[in-house]
DNA sequence: TCAGTTATTGCAAAAACTTGCAATAAGGAT
DNA sequence: ATCCTTATTGCAAGTTTTTGCAATAACTGA
């Protein structure tokens, strides 16, 4: 109710509408905080709002997230987490273990700047996922 | 048949095997050159191999990227496209119109030894894909 | 406040992808 | 050349994700 109806004017301005389908989505990603799957998300949306149904979460997130009010990102297994659109930082994976950290956004500018330059793309904003050996499993 | 039995040393030094169903994928991904869809890449591969089987192509692919032979990209729309592991690039699709170019990964490498320094990972190696506006839909 | 327009949802069915397990066959050893 | 071990496949059934279309309901303007 309360935390997801500021999203609405962004909508709104857009053209779209609000419902109580999208609020309930947003509800459960601002208030987790954490990445979540598409199933995690329809169940607890679910207490939220017991008719939602899976196609319209699936439906939703993507729109969500080209409407930028949810981010996306891809685990290492070839499936997507959703998140709320906060701060915007990124993942790196241990390709060995799968374990994970976030990396800054900051170190990422100076190459946003490049590639802009490079591409002639502009507004470059990707939530990107990096795959490497972490510490633990290089010393091994 | 030619092509794909040269990466057989490759896997049988860590213990795999070389099948008639990897020989077929590997052919299919050495000869167009371009990303392909698991569907593609299943449809393409029953001409070299009538006999195989979906679950075997996405095991299969799941496989090769492990082992390097293949990379796999994802697009915007949330899937995952494959190619043989060649000559390293990534790409930039635009958000508004979907259109995308490949970048060349020397532009890049100054971020990766950034973020191993950072982060402490080694051995980073990822397939990016940056989304932003393209110059065309900039300007309109 | 109410009616009209049309973005959005639910339903049902399809397509894409995954999983477990028994059967097969690749490559090493004899 | 043949046997053995076990990585790999096919099958069949499951889960996840997508799609088309008719029904619904959010916003706009009167």
């Amino acid at each position: 109710m309360s935390c997801a109806s500021e999203y609405a004017p962004q909508l709104r301005s857009r053209g779209f509408r609000m419902t109580s389908q999208r609020m309930a989505i947003l509800h459960v990603l601002h208030h987790t905080g954490t990445h979540l799957s598409p199933s995690e998300i329809y169940k607890q949306a679910r207490r939220e709002m017991p008719g939602i149904t899976e196609p319209t979460v699936y439906r939703t997130l993507e729109f969500l997230t080209e409407n930028s009010l949810v981010r996306s990102s891809h685990t290492g297994n070839g499936h997507f987490t959703y998140q709320i659109a906060g701060e915007h930082h990124h993942h790196i994976i241990c390709r060995t273990c799968g374990d994970g950290m976030e990396v800054e956004h900051t170190l990422l500018e100076n190459l946003y700047r490049v590639l802009e330059k490079a591409s002639g793309y502009r507004n470059i904003d990707s939530h990107l996922t990096f795959f490497g050996v972490c510490p633990n499993c290089t010393s091994t």
